[in-house]
DNA sequence: ATACTTGCAAATGCTTTGCAAGCAG
DNA sequence: CTGCTTGCAAAGCATTTGCAAGTAT
C-alpha cells in the first residue's frame, strides 16, 4: 500500500482539490506529482526539475516551484528546512497516523526516519496544556550514527 | 543565573574563543554580543542589525552575518530556520540541560517556547535504539492558539 | 469564451564575498 | 608590524512575480 496505490490516490486527492478550488488539471501538474512521488524522500526543487525535465524538458523551474507550494496546500507534500539554503519536500502522510521524524547524523548526513507513539502523545498533552488544537509537527534528532561512531 | 551573569559567562566564552583560533576581540563583537542577548528571542539578522545600530550607527549587516556565524561556532548562539526566508538565532543553552522546544501558531505565527522531559527522554531511547549518539534535537509543533480559535 | 497556467525573464530577499582601509594583538 | 576585521558594494543563490501566450473546463 505504497507507490501504486499510492499514486492513484495521490491524483485523486489533486483533482478533487482542484474542483474544489476552481483550479485546474494540467499535464505539468500531473507529471511533476507522479515525478515527485517516484523520487527519493526530501528532494529539493532543483532536483526534482531534473528529474522532471528527463520528461519533458520544456517545464519551467518557476512552474514546480509553484506547483510544490500548491501540493502543501493540497495535503500532497510537506516542506521541510534543512539547514541549508534550499528547501526540500516530502510525501505528506495521507493519514495522520504514522507521521514520521528525523535522526540525523551530524557527520556522514545520514538521515533516518522512525515513528514514536509515545512522544506524539507527549505533543499532544503539551499543546493543549497551552491551549493549542495540534495540526503537525516536525522534530528532528541530531547525533552521530553507529557507523561513523565506528570509525576515528 | 540569566541576565547579568548571563553576559559576563558569554564574553569570557567569547574571549577564550578568539584566543584559543587566532581571532581577534573587536569592539563590534563585543558590542554584538551584548545586543544579542540583550534581544528578545528568536532575533533575525535585520532586526538585531537594526538594535545594534542604536548603538552604533556605522556597522555593517555583513558584519553581523559573519558575526552570528561566528557565535555559533564558538556554543554562544544557535540558528533556526523556520518557513520564514531568513534564519533567526537565538542565545545557546550553557549547559545542555534546559533545552526547549517550539509551539508554534500557523494563524498568527506566535511563538511558544516549552521544555519537556519525558520527550526528551524518549528521544535519547529513540536515538539509542538506531545505535545513534544524540547531540542535539530541534522539535516544533504547529498548531492554532487559544486566542486564533477564538475568533472566526 | 473565460479564467487559470505556463515559461520566460526580471525582480526580490537573504546571505556571502572581494577588496582596500582599519585595527587588535 | 602582521594578519584578522570591517564596511561597502557587488555577486550569488533560492524563490517570487509580471506578463503575454497557451490551455483546461
Amino acid at each position: 500500500m505504497s507507490s501504486p496505490a499510492g499514486l492513484e490516490a495521490a491524483q485523486e486527492r489533486l483533482a478533487s482539490y482542484m474542483r474544489a478550488n476552481g483550479l485546474k488539471l494540467t499535464r505539468q501538474r500531473e507529471l511533476i506529482l507522479s515525478t515527485f512521488l517516484k523520487a527519493r524522500k526530501h528532494i529539493s526543487v532543483e532536483e526534482l526539475l531534473r528529474d522532471v525535465r528527463t520528461r519533458d524538458g520544456g517545464v519551467g523551474h518557476a512552474t514546480v516551484y509553484r506547483t510544490m507550494k500548491l501540493f502543501v496546500d493540497a495535503g500532497l507534500a510537506t516542506e521541510r528546512n534543512f539547514s541549508e539554503g534550499a528547501s526540500r519536500y516530502e510525501p505528506a502522510d495521507e493519514h495522520g497516523d504514522g507521521h514520521h521524524d528525523h535522526l540525523i547524523c551530524t557527520r556522514c548526513d545520514r538521515i533516518i526516519e522512525f515513528e514514536n507513539h509515545e512522544i506524539e502523545e507527549l505533543q499532544l498533552t503539551v499543546a493543549s496544556k497551552h491551549g493549542f488544537k495540534l495540526l503537525d509537527h516536525k522534530m528532528e534528532l541530531y547525533g552521530v550514527c553507529p557507523d561513523c561512531l565506528a570509525k576515528p
